[in-house]
DNA sequence: CAGTATCCTTTATGATACTG
DNA sequence: CAGTATCATAAAGGATACTG
């Protein structure tokens, strides 16, 4: 998401006025870092380590790997890593032989969790009426003129 | 996201249990939908677009572009077909020369936003722990052992 | 105007081999 | 065990030209 302003024509912020909480009117920086945050979260893992995380609580490299299932282990470092660094996971290495590395949510980690909640629950909501849309427009929908 | 179940050593469900509602056990068919929409929405553009479509409702091609910004016509036309194949956005299509076609919110669509509010939400409250989490690690925090 | 078609670059992800 | 390094592929995204 490095190269993304480039015909910006003046972004101005939005706010999803919903029941929750009136977010009164956002700065671009935000905005940017809500994108940030959504694009890590998709990006394929992430969110994956995040549920295992929140499932099995403190959980070494391996075995991590094993509770998402199908990732590699670059995939696995480069994506435990970031989440280091965002600070939503701590890693502990006990330096003994094997080495022993272990990963646990922080509060950080598990409120985003909860965050991501909210999708979670409109998907169980209303995946069936995405899976009607979809049938729908593969059988020609589209073509509607006014 | 095709390629997905490689190696999957079961998968089983977790629920996010927060104060929102309760969603008992999910089934895998769920979990694979909610990373689906979640990829979707992280494709860098579904999100802006969603966000300029409830702002300005309805919206003719160009014009989505523009406030959308920095989006080529590829992406943006591969972005709302996307839509509204998911039955997100509406597309209407004015038959006159030159060519109209507006686009403009489902109730589906506008639901989904609503429900990434929490994910918005949650940015604004830790968005500088995450920032102050970089920082930290940049400098060096990671060879805790213990 | 609202796309479609092409070509090209970047990024994400995977497979595999190797190491403290 | 917990990575790192390297090679290779595919998908995403962008730029540009063209069309009904």
């Amino acid at each position: 998401m490095r190269s993304a302003a480039v015909l910006m024509p003046e972004k101005k912020k939005k706010v999803h006025r919903v029941t929750v909480a009136p977010p009164a009117v956002a700065d671009p920086k935000l905005e940017a870092l809500v994108r940030e945050i959504i694009e890590r979260v998709a990006d394929k893992w992430t969110m994956l380590v995040l549920e295992v995380l929140e499932e099995h609580g403190v959980v070494r490299f391996t075995r991590l790997g094993e509770l998402v299932g199908g990732i590699s282990q670059k995939m696995l470092t480069k994506t435990v890593r970031q989440m280091e660094r965002d600070g939503l996971v701590t890693r502990t290495v006990h330096p003994v032989i094997p080495p022993r590395v272990e990963y646990q949510l922080t509060e950080l980690g598990r409120s985003l969790g909860e965050a991501f909640c909210g999708v979670w629950i409109w998907v169980e909501r209303h995946g069936d009426e995405i899976a009607r849309a979809r049938e729908a427009f593969e059988r020609g929908a589209q073509p509607r003129s006014k």
